[in-house]
DNA sequence: CCAACAAGTAACCATACAGTTACTTTAGTC
DNA sequence: GACTAAAGTAACTGTATGGTTACTTGTTGG
């Protein structure tokens, strides 16, 4: 195949995604990354120049999405528990994605449906805190109701509560972040705009 | 000092809780839990068997406190993201211990704090997503809110949000659990029952 | 068309780390 | 008090893994 620098990191970056993602920073491995990506390992140090950077560069690009997929949720779980909340990744960015659910619960403020009086900011803080939860906390979720997060009862059930709950709704907001497909290889149409190019 | 498997063990464990809690599985390492309890590395093969049995032997003893301390919270994440929500360790005892959520829910629905349409259960749910997220992901807090989840505005605003919120309170119960000082050495004292010894 | 430089490859290296070997010391029991 | 089994130690091993070396191949601007 021709060579194409920009593919071949794209490639490396979505293998990373899943790699970071499915074990963390500890846990993930260069080695499989590049199997993943199809790419010789040293070119993961050619473009980017070490694990850590990797890790960075998948941070930059994965965090700043809206939705609360599963894959984003289990970096927000890594991110947490290894960076902690110094030193933010992308923190301008994600800020002004958060801007938009504040600005949902406002609305609703304003609708009537949330109480007048509460920063928005704590509604939409709370908001998130209930869409994430069964996505991160499985099991908790399972060993107080007894069935699974992912179960059709409960998913409907949790739905149903987050709907007449007295809080604001998750802006649903067009997706324009880079999709994934089923190899886990990112769609080279529309790629978002290059932050940071660690490589050389 | 007189040798003392018992304590050795415990001491190994606690140490063990520390490492895990920090650094989850695949980051954690058997020769730092041997520095911090102070005993030989083998002792840990002589005493539980392998890394994996260590941390079986973690999550056993800690996820069934009540409480959700943010060494806790900690485990919980690195259970999820490293275990998901099959083969759930200690079960039916952390059931036990989410019925009191669950009452807690119910008996608020009583007293007419709570929709009484609602399944307790999913109020419970609801309560200890609100009461984890703030620990779990600091840095949303952060990026939503704009200030720290350990600063004093966010916890005082939030757990007014909670006492005031349509949802039940955390049940406030006694804790029996062995308690770390300082060193994060188990105290003799109270050892709670000794389950599955993995040594030999 | 041809340097020069970037993209790409395979084999290698140093290290860190889970787990082991082979041994010594101590506590308890008969 | 001597025997035994458990508790404890130091030094070692095999391997996985992040990172590197030394090299080849393709692309592109002058």
């Amino acid at each position: 195949m021709a060579r194409n620098a920009d593919r071949t990191r794209a490639k490396i970056l979505s293998a990373a995604v899943s790699e970071f993602s499915a074990h963390g920073y500890a846990g993930a491995r260069i080695d499989r990354i590049a199997a993943r990506a199809g790419a010789n390992k040293r070119l993961i140090y050619h473009h980017f120049g070490g694990k850590q950077a990797v890790f960075e560069a998948v941070l930059a690009e994965q965090l700043t999405t809206a939705s609360a997929n599963d894959e984003l949720v289990r970096l927000w779980m890594y991110e947490a528990l290894e960076r902690g909340d110094d030193d933010i990744v992308g923190f301008a960015e994600r800020r002004r994605l958060a801007a938009d659910r504040v600005e949902a619960a406002s609305t609703a403020q304003g609708k009537g449906e949330l109480p007048a009086d509460l920063d928005p900011a704590l509604l939409a803080t709370a908001r998130l805190a209930l869409d994430v939860f069964p996505l991160a906390f499985p099991q908790l979720v399972r060993v107080v109701m007894g069935n699974r997060a992912t179960s059709k009862p409960f998913r409907e059930a949790w739905n149903e509560f987050l709907n007449d709950w007295h809080g604001p709704r998750t802006p649903d907001r067009a997706k324009p972040r880079v999709r994934l497909d089923r190899d886990g290889i990112a769609r080279a149409a529309t790629r978002p705009t290059q932050t940071r190019r660690t490589g050389p």
